[in-house]
DNA sequence: GACGTTTTAGGATGTAGCCTCTCATACCGT
DNA sequence: ACGGTATGAGAGGCTACATCCTAAAACGTC
């Protein structure tokens, strides 16, 4: 509970100039990242709540004004929540996984990605996410598979229902990364699902008929769910590979056709 | 240009309570959401700068406090950037990597990622960039990766050196990251890195004499130069993975050991 | 080219207000 | 008379405003 040492970052009382511990960072920055040291060296788990502001002003030395705008960078990064009232204050929270994704996005929103490079971490992660879950998938987690591709084990009635299965088949991905044991694996390959979930191109590709992309990708689902079954790890990476090479094919070939033409990167409205 | 019309989404002269936009949001929550759809509307760029803040200010009806938070607020999810001095202000920006790796880093905060988990990414994706590189390297950016590792081509002096050796190879694959042309790849793995100089454990790890580390990795790192001077990719591809396989076996081992002593400290539930 | 001036953000301080929790008290049904 | 529910006052704590001073960056001047 000794939240004292923190203030060691930044001696006030000292008469000289004392240099911050990172340069470019302003006082809200510095004392926001202190705040996370202390956190992690006190274990803090979410739910747990930070000292009160007069206390924070004070261990601190810097003014209200300063502890509001490091705990609203705190806030922002999804680290901290605050409540008023009586036994309010700033609490731990945990970041969810989608904020993450949506910050991470913005930052390639300017990056112009390609299907390819999407593609070739896909080729890489998802034989390895899959080789993992070979080993420990039960029935209950397989049965929610299943359910999954139900809604694309038909020819597509009209083309609306094409991109509810594009979408559908992009989802049985990210079921299996929420099953992953490696946080780390689980978000990455999910984040990549997202991207080809809201990327321009790819919307603009699903909205254009492609029976072999559905017939393919059900054919090596299937097949990925046999060799679950019989947790067979190495059939689930070979298989999860060959499926990821053939999506890559098939995909790179439409967003040739979609992007030939006009439109292609320009219209990302927020 | 006109801004005003931003400031309808809150109009304080009304009598009544009017209705923020999004309900859960304060105050700079709002403004920077105003802001936000401001720069889109006038399809502001990179480099456009903000009104200053006493304009804000008045366009708002909020006291300076307020769009200081506000700012905050876009300054942590890497929109904005503010300079101050004539013609200062708030400036677009693009997200610069390094701090959406920040933003990251703190969605696995509270993960308790593990070594292990860290290296299953690498073994997957540095041998794909080492491939990708092998083909287009050229003598200057080799270069710079020779430079790099002049600073751990010799034993460690003191246990300080040793640290800066460990965070110096981890640079070389920073290097190689910054060299992709894959931005989605160069990311994760830069991700990747950044995780293993800043996490508690890994910073643990390097303070400890590990002389079997550096010579593995610096003997594989210079097979890898090799290689990609004879534009080698399969060679560049199978040493990466062998080096990633011998830091994972090598920082496995020193995970053991570091955290043996701080089992009694699992408690830490919520 | 060094130096002071100006412009603008950065930070400190004090005060009023609002939200939420708690607890005591009154009300009501049985 | 008793127990449960509702209502209100109070206090704790963040939220926001107003004002002042400080620091830094650009720019003109000597």
């Amino acid at each position: 509970m000794n939240i004292n040492q923190l203030a060691s970052t930044r001696s006030k009382t000292a008469a000289g100039k004392d240099s911050p511990k990172v340069k470019g960072l302003n006082r809200p920055g510095e004392v926001s990242e202190s705040i996370k040291e202390w956190i992690a060296e006190q274990r803090k788990a979410p739910g747990d709540r930070l000292p009160q502001e007069p206390d924070l002003i004070k261990t601190f030395g810097v003014s209200k004004g300063t502890i509001r705008e490091a705990l609203k960078i705190l806030e922002t990064q999804g680290l901290v929540q605050t409540r008023t009232g009586p036994g309010g204050g700033a609490f731990i929270t945990e970041m969810p996984a989608g904020r993450a994704r949506a910050l991470l996005a913005t930052h390639f929103f300017f990056k112009d990605l390609s299907i390819g490079d999407i593609y070739e971490l896909r080729m890489s992660l998802e034989p390895e996410l899959a080789a993992e879950l070979a080993t420990r998938l039960g029935e209950p987690e397989i049965a929610v598979l299943k359910q999954t591709m139900v809604v694309y084990d038909h020819p597509p009635a009209t083309i609306d229902e094409e991109q509810r299965q594009r979408i559908a088949e992009l989802e049985f991905h990210e079921r299996l990364a929420e099953f992953s044991t490696n946080k780390l694996l689980g978000f990455v390959c999910s984040f990549l699902v997202s991207l080809l979930k809201d990327l321009a191109v790819c919307r603009k590709i699903y909205s254009r008929p492609n029976p072999e992309l559905r017939e393919r990708g059900l054919s090596y689902q299937a097949q990925l769910i046999e060799a679950f079954q019989s947790n067979d790890a190495g059939a689930a990476a070979s298989i999860m590979k060959a499926h990821m090479a053939s999506a890559k094919r098939l995909m790179e070939a439409q967003e040739a056709i979609v992007t030939k033409g006009f439109l292609s990167w320009e219209n990302h409205s927020r």
